[in-house]
DNA sequence: TCTGGGGTCCTAGGACCC
DNA sequence: TCTGGGGTCCTAGGACCC
C-alpha cells in the first residue's frame, strides 16, 4: 500500500486529499517522528523517520495526526479480504503489504492485478502498487519500482535489464550495514553482488551472503504461506518515556503496565510463552537486552510482571532510563501447551514391564517411597534409559 | 537539545552432556 | 596424564524490515 496511514486518513477526511499530511506521536512525549508522510509531504523534503518540528521547518502547512491503529487494522483487513476472494493464497508481511500466489488463477495475470488495483481504490478509496513475478523476492523489489499507484512485471529473462541496474542499497535485505560491507568488496549494484565470489560473500556476510547472492539472481523459493501470520515468535510491549526516569518505583510501575499489555495481548491471542525479555534503553541510547528462559509457560500480568521486574532490578545499573520494553518469547498455542503437561504426566500410558518390575522388587526389598526413577527416551521413542536415585542403591542394584 | 514501536532471523560464546 | 568430537540449550547482541 502507497503512504499507507496517512492514504487510510484521507479515505476517512476527503478534504485531507491532496495536502500535505504526516502521521506522528507527540513531540512532547518524545516520540515526534514521521512515521508515515503523504505524497505531498514527500515533494517538500518530509521522509519517514524524521522529527516533526524537522519536518515542519521543511513544509511548514504540514498536517500532523496522530496514528490511529484500529483505523489502519480495519482497512487492512478490508484489503486483505479483498485480494482472499481471488485465493486463499495471500500471506499477510505486515499490516499494509503480502504475497498473492496467482500462479493457478486463470486469465492474463496482469490484467488481473490490474483489476485488483482499481477495486482497491474505487471500494476502499486506497492507493497500492503491485509487483509480478515469478517469486516472493522479485514481486517484493517490482512492487517498489513504481509508487505510488504502479504496476511492475520482472519476468526472468528481464533481471539483467530491471534488477541488476539497481543500487544495492535498494536490495531487500540488504540494510545499511551490509551496503557498507560490500563497498569494501567494490559491489555497490545488485547487479554486482549476482556476479560476486561465492567465498568472499561468505567470509564477509555468512550465510547470509549466498542468500543474497542467489536472491540477486532471481532465485527464491519460499512459497506463498498464508499460515504463516499466525505464526508468532513473541509478543512485547515498549515504550519511550516521556523523560528520563531513575527513581526505582516508578521505573518499577512502568513495567507493570507493559507487563499488562503483553498479557492483554497472550490473551486475546489465546498463547503463552516459556522466555522473557526486559529492554532497557539508556539516556545514551546505549540499549541492553536481558532474557530468561522458564520451565512453567508465561502468560499472567502478575507473573510476567513478577519476573520483568526482578530481571529489570538485576540488570540496571541505577542511570537514567530513556526506554523501558517487556516482551514474552519461545510462545506456544495455549491448547497445544495443554495437551503437552497432559502428554507427559499422563502416567499410566509409560509402560515398560521389565522397570515396572525391577521397581516392585526393590521397593519390597527397601521400603516404598525412597525411589525415583528416571525416564529418557530418544526422538523416536524407540529406546528409554531408566535410572535410579544413587542415595539408596549400590552398583549392583 | 538525539530516531518510535512492532517484529524476525542469525550469530557467537559459554555451559553442559555423551 | 592433562583432553576429541558431536551435539543442545541459553543468553546477548546485531542487522533488517515495516
Amino acid at each position: 500500500m502507497n503512504s499507507f496511514y496517512a492514504s487510510v486518513e484521507a479515505a476517512h477526511q476527503p478534504e485531507l486529499k491532496g495536502k500535505p499530511i504526516a502521521i506522528a506521536g507527540n513531540p512532547e512525549e518524545r516520540r515526534g517522528i514521521v512515521v508515515t508522510c503523504s505524497y505531498e509531504a514527500r515533494s517538500k523534503g518530509v521522509k519517514t523517520t524524521m522529527q516533526v518540528h524537522e519536518a515542519l521547518k521543511l513544509c511548514p502547512e504540514l498536517i500532523v495526526l496522530r496514528p490511529d491503529f484500529t483505523k489502519y487494522r480495519q482497512a487492512s483487513k478490508a484489503m486483505f479480504d479483498l485480494l482472499r476472494s481471488y485465493t486463499e493464497l495471500v500471506e499477510p508481511v505486515s499490516i499494509d503489504e503480502g504475497y498473492m500466489d496467482i500462479t493457478d488463477l486463470s486469465g492474463n495475470p496482469v490484467e488481473l492485478i490490474k483489476e485488483i488495483q482499481d477495486r482497491i481504490l474505487r471500494e476502499l478509496d486506497l492507493p497500492c502498487s503491485i509487483g509480478v513475478s515469478p517469486n516472493k523476492f522479485l514481486s517484493k523489489m517490482a512492487s517498489d519500482m513504481k509508487k505510488p499507484m504502479g504496476i511492475t512485471v520482472i519476468r526472468k529473462r528481464e533481471i539483467r535489464e530491471k534488477l541488476w541496474p539497481l543500487p544495492i542499497r535498494e536490495m531487500h535485505g540488504v540494510g545499511e550495514k551490509t551496503a557498507e560491507k560490500l563497498a569494501a568488496l567494490s559491489i555497490s549494484t545488485i547487479g554486482d553482488l549476482a556476479r560476486a565470489e561465492e567465498i568472499q560473500l561468505k567470509s564477509l556476510l555468512g550465510m547470509n551472503g549466498l542468500k543474497l547472492r542467489s536472491r540477486a539472481n532471481g532465485v527464491d523459493e519460499r512459497k506463498v504461506d498464508p499460515e504463516s501470520v499466525y505464526d508468532f515468535k513473541s509478543v512485547g510491549n515498549s515504550t519511550t518515556l516521556p523523560r528520563d526516569l531513575t527513581n526505582q518505583n516508578e521505573l518499577l510501575k512502568i513495567i507493570e503496565q507493559l507487563s499488562a499489555k503483553v498479557s492483554e495481548r497472550l490473551r486475546s491471542k489465546q498463547m503463552l510463552g516459556y522466555g522473557l525479555q526486559v529492554m532497557i534503553r539508556f539516556k545514551n541510547r546505549k540499549t541492553i537486552t536481558r532474557s530468561l528462559t522458564l520451565s512453567h509457560p508465561l502468560y499472567e500480568q502478575v507473573h510476567i510482571a513478577e519476573h520483568a521486574k526482578s530481571l529489570f532490578l538485576k540488570h540496571w545499573n541505577g542511570t537514567p532510563v530513556r526506554l523501558l520494553g517487556v516482551t514474552v518469547q519461545d510462545l506456544a498455542d495455549k491448547s497445544h501447551a495443554y495437551k503437552q503437561i497432559n502428554l507427559f504426566s499422563y502416567k499410566e500410558d509409560v509402560k515398560y514391564e521389565p522397570v515396572e518390575k525391577v521397581m516392585r522388587e526393590l521397593e519390597e526389598k527397601h521400603g516404598k517411597g525412597i525411589l525415583t526413577r528416571g525416564l529418557k527416551s530418544s526422538k523416536n521413542h524407540q529406546n528409554a534409559e531408566t535410572s535410579f536415585s544413587k542415595d539408596f542403591l549400590d552398583d549392583h542394584d
